[in-house]
RNA sequence: GCCCCGGUAGCUCAGUAGGAUAGAGCAACGGCCUUCUAAGCCGUGGGUCAGGGGUUCGAAUCCUCUCCGGGGCGCCA
């Protein structure tokens, strides 16, 4: 443990330890194939009666060893070397080994904790290798919806954890500032800003219709005042019908497009798209940055075209003999690598598809020689996956670099009706009024609660009418216990004196109280599971578990006694709480407030 | 049609790379505040783990089929 040499190694690795020896010693013995490569299965146990750690492995070994599971737990037994962390190993059940801990192991944790304070639970696991991490990177078309929200909540805690078993982490925000859906918007905001000059003029169906764009098209008439007026009569001329009336819709904005870049020229067009890109872009930035959500970098899809590297990356594909031209099309044969269809790469009109910027862009991120490059994307994009990771092997690149994580859907309902999750139409519920309605703690919370690969439930009305239920409370509430008694402790004409605490820690005989210290614990076991499988919520409940855990304690028995010895033990358990709830909350992005 | 995700208590969900008698919150019911914050605690009830078959010492967990729900299958981004 390079980070922390202080720090003995966890509990769960000194166990392991033991067994491999054990392994080896029979290994030597003949008793099991020399050859045999063998992974120690560790678990805590649900029941205490079996110990505080078990092992499955006489019963993975028995065929190997050709011999019954009990025997062969009985023979590890045998090798196991002395421990002092160990009290006893019983063999249980169909041949488990089970491990029950010494008290002055789990004292000696205690005291761990109080040592390390916020660092308690970190460890460097990770060693130091390079993870990126891209995550919302939602198109600047319009402000972040609650959609985006567990995209956000989930990429940063991920993020986090990561950070915390020791990895180099690079969080990054893919800006999609090129392509058809920002021209929409240029359109959009021009077409509004005609209105505001007195224009009168039917709005495309197909254009972005919130009122985040009214206010960017009165921006716009600010600065310019009726300089970039031109007819409703001219900006409409010749361009194919709206759906509504009869025509196509995609045709229809397309045309729009062109004709207001005509009108206004490349320099003024391009002031309207940018005033446009970046107001919504400030909105983002500021809204995730209110979430405790931050950026190293913000990565512009346009910078990729302008700097070569989309040309850069159709050369090497090109090279690589996987692509092919059809229809006055360029193909990438992606279907050699296991993609169910070939995908168009350039256009027939010569533009190069949102695919192939993609292709360059993950081209960039090996360049830049991270060790793991993790995308978060939403559900809907999986088909993506399978061509993503066909570019890169045809470039030559390690496609399993590669994770891409996929978040589910958050449905969301109000008044018991789902609710739609449209940028173009604007109608949904922004991520800042949802920040609004169930406060930051909350939400962060609540996307976090459960696995990625699960649909979520939101119904609004309950998350705000019964916002004082959320678990998240229950948590909080917790650490605001203990800081609550730290305050009381003067008033009662006390002191804490840790020292002596930690000498009198076997004073800590109450079963809330041995409860309440194995959970501690688990701290370290819960960030690394949570990291490594990227899944935040295991952490989440642990959480919960954890303050049930001191709730319980709090109620049965009361810390401010009169002994001295006794009390000063019960202070440093209950400030260890404290810090881990911290530690943990700290990690989901929640704060942990000393009074509610 | 093909692909991805899900189906566990009335509701929302956990179940740690198969492990010992299936858990929590909410909801329901019954208790606990002259004592460190009752946003709390204690107790009760509630389950053919969608269904069938298979793999093995052992399956909610792995394989397979069926059914149900959500999403995706563009020269859109």
């Amino acid at each position: 443990m390079g980070a922390f040499p202080d720090c003995p190694e966890p509990m769960k690795q000194q166990l392991a330890q033991l067994l491999s020896t054990a392994v080896a010693t029979l290994q030597a013995d003949g008793a099991l194939p020399a050859d045999l490569s063998v992974e120690i299965q560790l678990e805590r146990t649900r029941d205490r009666k079996h110990g505080d750690f078990a092992s499955n492995l006489a019963m993975m070994l028995c065929k190997a060893a050709r011999s019954k599971p009990r025997d062969l737990a009985e023979r590890l037994l045998a090798a196991l070397p002395a421990s002092d962390i160990v009290i006893r190993v019983e063999i249980a059940g169909p041949g488990f080994i089970n491990f029950f801990l010494a008290p002055s192991a789990y004292h000696a944790l205690l005291q761990q904790v109080l040592a390390d304070g916020e660092k308690f639970g970190r460890s460097d696991i990770g060693a130091g290798k390079s993870v990126q991490v891209e995550f919302v990177s939602a198109n600047p078309t319009g402000p972040l919806h609650v959609g985006h929200g567990r995209g956000a909540a989930y990429g940063a805690t991920v993020a986090d954890l990561l950070e915390a078993v020791g990895h180099k982490v690079h969080r990054e925000y893919y800006v999609n500032d090129a392509g058809r859906q920002m021209n929409i918007l240029a359109a959009s905001v021009y077409l509004r800003y005609l209105d505001l000059c007195g224009e009168t003029l039917t709005f495309p169906s197909n254009g972005y219709k919130g009122d985040y764009v009214w206010d960017i098209g009165a921006s716009l008439h600010r600065k310019h005042g009726e300089a970039l007026r031109h007819s409703t009569d001219e900006v409409f001329r010749d361009v194919t019908a709206d759906e509504p009336q009869g025509g196509d819709k995609e045709a229809h904005i397309d045309d729009l497009i062109e004709r207001i870049r005509t009108l206004l020229g490349e320099t003024h067009y391009r002031e309207v798209f940018d005033l446009g890109l970046n107001a919504i872009l400030e909105n983002i930035r500021r809204d995730l940055e209110e979430f405790g959500v931050h950026y190293d970098a913000w990565f512009s899809e346009r910078s990729l075209t302008e700097g070569g590297a989309v040309e850069r990356a159709l050369e090497r594909l090109k090279a690589s003999g996987h692509v092919y031209e059809k229809n006055g099309a360029l193909w990438f044969r992606s279907t050699d690598f296991g993609d169910e269809k070939d995908r168009v790469i350039v256009r027939d009109n010569g533009q190069t598809t949102y695919f192939a910027s993609d292709i360059a862009y993950h081209m960039n991120k090996l360049e830049r020689g991270y060790d793991r490059v993790i995308d978060i994307w939403g559900a809907d994009h999986h088909g993506y996956v399978p061509r993503v990771k066909a570019a890169l092997t045809a470039l030559g690149d390690d496609a399993d670099k590669l994770d891409v994580l996929l978040v589910q859907f958050a449905i969301l309902y109000r008044g018991g009706e789902r609710m739609q999750m449209s940028t173009r139409s604007g109608e949904f519920v922004t991520l800042r009024e949802l920040r609004h309605e169930v406060g930051n703690d909350a939400a962060r919370f609540f996307y976090v609660l459960r696995k990625c690969e699960q649909h979520m439930d939101f119904d609004l009305d309950l998350a705000k009418s019964q916002s004082n239920e959320n678990p998240i409370y229950y948590i909080q509430y917790a650490h605001a216990r203990v800081a609550s008694v730290f305050r009381q402790l003067q008033d009662k004409g006390f002191s804490w004196n840790p020292e002596n605490g930690a000498k009198h820690l076997d004073r800590l005989s109450e079963s809330h109280e041995d409860e309440l210290i194995v959970m501690l614990s688990r701290y370290p076991e819960i960030v690394e599971a949570a990291a490594l499988n990227h899944e935040p919520h295991q952490l989440a409940h642990y959480l919960r578990e954890l303050a049930n855990a001191f709730h319980t304690y709090y109620n049965a028995h009361q810390f401010l006694v009169d002994d001295n010895d006794l009390r000063d033990a019960r202070l440093n358990l209950i400030q260890a709480t404290r810090q881990v709830i911290a530690n943990g909350l700290g990690l989901l992005g929640v704060s942990a407030p000393d009074s509610m």
